[in-house]
DNA sequence: TTGTGTTTTATTGCCTCC
DNA sequence: GGAGGCAATAAAACACAA
């Protein structure tokens, strides 16, 4: 490598140019404390004669100049500091040295230093500064790093969000339908004990036992009006009245949930208006456990018997069980 | 060429450690 | 108390558009 090769010359050059004893006055300046103007950076101006932008070679230039006099090298180191920017090579030495350890110990600091033909100061200075780089350049990455997480837990809220906005929906929706239901139903039993009371009035004076009439024949309305009301009755009766407007009523899930009485447990999704894809999704997003405890808490081994499975079939208490 | 923004070198002041 | 590190800052060097 010409540059190399170029930069090694020129270092042996400046590290016997030190030497002469023409400049021994200077090697005080180099060696002076640290508040002093620091001149050890002319140093620097050989490597950029390499090729770096800044050179104006003043420091050769001085040296010919000289062999002329002493008053031209006054003139060169009494005009004002100038920084000088290290060679790409000298930059690429030192950057290799950070790679392998990014403090510096005296040691290491010397070396460099002579190998560099720098001042130890500008070493530690270079460190110093390629410390702050790097960790301005690291503070940048968590910042990305920590942004990218950021935005992914914000879409995930922001979908949640919407989740969470599409059930609350689908309770109200459900829950006006639970009091539609109570509310027919209050209807239904006052329409029942309007037909009880009307014929109780039909009825003869009481001095037969009623059994007697049953065993008449009179039929098995007669025998509803005294011991209580048949189930079949009554359900055959609501059914004619809810089937009158709500057609789907007539399927096992709706007369299971009317059978069982108590209007406080239906819970039941209306599907007729859905797709098949909209029921998986509506099953999925609509029955998490957490919402209804109560169902968490039945028994659903046996549908049949259960007196909380609240009419679903088998199959749809599967869908109760998934984890949300 | 010049104005302006960025990068690099160097200083200063403060702090911690031995 | 001195050495060394760090943050803040100054200032020179550099890049680049107009």
């Amino acid at each position: 490598m010409a540059a190399g090769r170029a930069f090694s010359d020129i270092t042996a050059f400046l590290r016997n140019q030190t030497a002469p004893p023409t400049s021994q006055p200077l090697d005080s300046l180099f060696l002076s404390s640290s508040t002093a103007p620091f001149l050890g950076s002319r140093s620097m101006m050989s490597f950029e004669g390499e090729g770096g932008k800044g050179c104006n070679g003043s420091f050769f230039r001085a040296f010919d100049i000289d062999e002329n006099g002493d008053e031209c090298m006054d003139e060169y180191f009494h005009q004002p500091e100038k920084k000088r920017r290290l060679s790409p090579n000298q930059v690429q030495f030192l950057e290799k040295s950070f790679e392998e350890e990014n403090k510096l110990e005296p040691e290491r600091k010397t070396k460099l230093a002579k190998d560099l033909g720098l001042q130890p100061r500008q070493v530690a200075i270079w460190f110093q500064n390629r410390r702050a780089r790097w960790k301005t350049k690291q503070l940048e990455k968590d910042y990305e790093i920590l942004h990218e997480s950021y935005e992914s837990l914000k879409a995930n809220y922001e979908i949640l969000l919407k989740e969470k906005d599409k059930l609350k929906s689908e309770v109200a929706h459900l829950s006006e339908k639970v009091l539609a239901r109570e509310k027919e139903e209050g209807q239904l039993k006052q329409a029942e004990s309007g037909t009880k009371r009307l014929q109780e009035q039909d009825q003869e004076p009481p001095q037969r036992p009623v059994l007697d009439s049953v065993s008449e024949g009179e039929g098995s309305k007669v025998s509803c009006v005294v011991g209580g009301c048949k189930q079949e009755d009554i359900s055959s009766a609501r059914s004619d009245i809810l089937d009158s407007d709500s057609p789907h009523y007539t399927d096992g899930v709706h007369s299971a949930v009317l059978e069982h009485g108590d209007s406080s447990y239906v819970f039941e999704p209306d599907q007729s208006d859905m797709s098949q894809d909209e029921e998986d999704n509506l099953s999925k997003s609509l029955y998490p456990s957490y919402l209804f405890p109560k169902l968490e808490d039945a028994d659903y081994s046996d549908p049949t018997e259960s007196s909380c499975n609240f009419g679903f079939s088998e199959e749809d208490h599967g869908l109760w069980n998934w984890e949300y």
